[in-house]
DNA sequence: CCATTCTGCTTGCAATTGTTAACACGGCGC
DNA sequence: GCGCCGTGTTAACAATTGCAAGCAGAATGG
């Protein structure tokens, strides 16, 4: 596994608030028993409960997930994840940019031919 | 949820992709029976799973986490997200930037101390 | 000395994930 | 008719998540 281990990211992060176990618990809404065990890697919480923890420790989700080994590398391009995190869409934006982008992408990987009839824009 | 269903996303994915529950369960590293479930929403599978049979449907995992609700809105600036689906840099480089990208909007949140919605208890 | 109140840790327990069987239905060849 | 492979679905099962409740130890104060 790529993650050395994600328990000891939360641990580092929440001594650096200088917080307890059990406020981060009840800021995360999850369980100080279960925050104990995630620190000692016991347990491997799940991506909700990433999102929670990571939303108390004031870390964003995707940089979350990339510590946890759940948000890889080599699949994808950084458009979509930018458009993911962009806090200026709504989420139907993002959905539907999401999937236009992803549909040009799966007809390109199947022509592999230029001839396109959509240009496609670069937002900078 | 935001999220109506996860399954019938799949689901299409995979008809438009022309190929059998099997295969895609093959293709992805789980059983047949559970990509069923996971179609009729009967079963909320995990994010690995879900990153699985993105990479077999050829999705990115972002564009499949923000449809299974995995990746919300409001977390965080486009750059994090950028930063972690970026190709071209390495795993270490990655946590290395978002750490130091994250410390600095902790700092600014800190000092900026005015419009917030969780406040940071300080021990003088 | 004992009570209170912190800190984190351990122990059962319910709910869920994900798998390995099977199952029913349908098409095609003998 | 009978097999054989294909589709998707269901049932029983082991493994895991996440929680409520209680544990030991240290600090503070009556």
């Amino acid at each position: 596994m790529q993650t050395p281990d994600i328990g000891s990211f939360i641990k580092d992060l929440r001594e650096n608030a200088k917080i307890s176990l059990r406020q981060l618990a009840e800021q995360a809404g999850v369980s100080n028993a279960y925050i104990s065990q995630i620190e000692r890697g016991l347990r491997k919480p799940s991506a909700e409960v990433l999102a929670s923890i990571a939303s108390a420790l004031r870390v964003s989700t995707p940089a979350m997930y990339l510590r946890a080994g759940l948000l890889g590398t080599d699949d994808t391009h950084g458009v979509l994840a930018a458009i993911a995190a962009d806090a200026e869409l709504t989420l139907a934006q993002k959905q539907s940019l999401t999937q236009i982008y992803e549909t040009f992408r799966r007809e390109n990987a199947r022509e592999a031919a230029g001839t396109d009839g959509v240009p496609v824009e670069e937002k900078p």
